[in-house]
DNA sequence: CATAGGATCGCCT
DNA sequence: GGCGATCCTATGT
């Protein structure tokens, strides 16, 4: 079966809002030391740039860390947080416009049993292990190692199986973890899939 | 150099 | 629902 990876051009756009939720039923996946491991995502998060009071780069900051967030889009940017959870986002938009859109969640599909392993889990909670943009990334072996990847070719990409989420089952909710964020703590920037165990009631 | 706090998680009560 | 884990980053002196 042939692969349907997203192309650079992809990435390219500023509507930021509008692609975390075209984002939403693609696959993130992994292959590292032959271990092909992936998931649907099914939640995003928005981080609009210089003027988003929730974003790493708000007011223009560039720092060590920061700067993967000023390359062109199609790059992951991987950051630690709280000192242990790997958060995985995919950058935006051209060289120097510091979007990016935050990966919260994904639905486990190929190499299960390996998610489960590097989660250090046995049991198999269907769909349960890798809710959460710490969980996700250590299910997907995906570190801040992984910091600045191209997200078009091994260890790390985004593909297309064709699978299309109508407009009317996409929920829209506050960003989540950001209260320092004042003016910019309650934009519906959140994006999850209605039908989703995790949205499911 | 010192310090506070964070785009979280899982275990405890 | 509360809290400890755990360490990098950003900021200030």
């Amino acid at each position: 079966m042939k692969r349907n990876i997203l192309p650079p051009k992809f990435y390219l756009s500023k509507e930021i809002v509008a692609l975390s939720q075209t984002l939403l039923g693609k696959f993130l996946v992994t292959e590292i030391n032959g271990d092909l491991t992936a998931g649907m995502i099914i939640e995003t998060e928005a981080y609009n740039g210089i003027i988003d009071k929730a974003s790493h780069a708000y007011n223009n900051r560039r720092t060590r860390r920061t700067e993967t967030l000023y390359c062109q889009g199609g790059v992951a940017y991987v950051y630690l947080c709280y000192g242990l959870h790997h958060l995985f986002n995919v950058v935006t938009g051209p060289k120097d416009n510091p979007q990016a859109i935050l990966i919260r969640a994904i639905k486990p599909t190929d190499g299960i049993s390996i998610m489960l392993k590097r989660r250090k889990l046995t049991a198999n909670k269907p769909s349960q292990f890798t809710q959460g943009p710490g969980t996700l990334t250590q299910a997907l072996g995906i570190t801040t190692h992984f910091d600045g990847f191209a997200l078009t070719d091994k260890p790390v990409w985004i593909e297309d199986r064709g699978i299309v989420i109508p407009k009317n089952e996409i929920v829209a909710s506050p960003r989540v973890g950001i209260d320092y964020a004042q003016e910019h703590r309650d934009l519906p920037w959140r994006f999850q899939i209605f039908s989703s165990p995790s949205t499911r009631c």
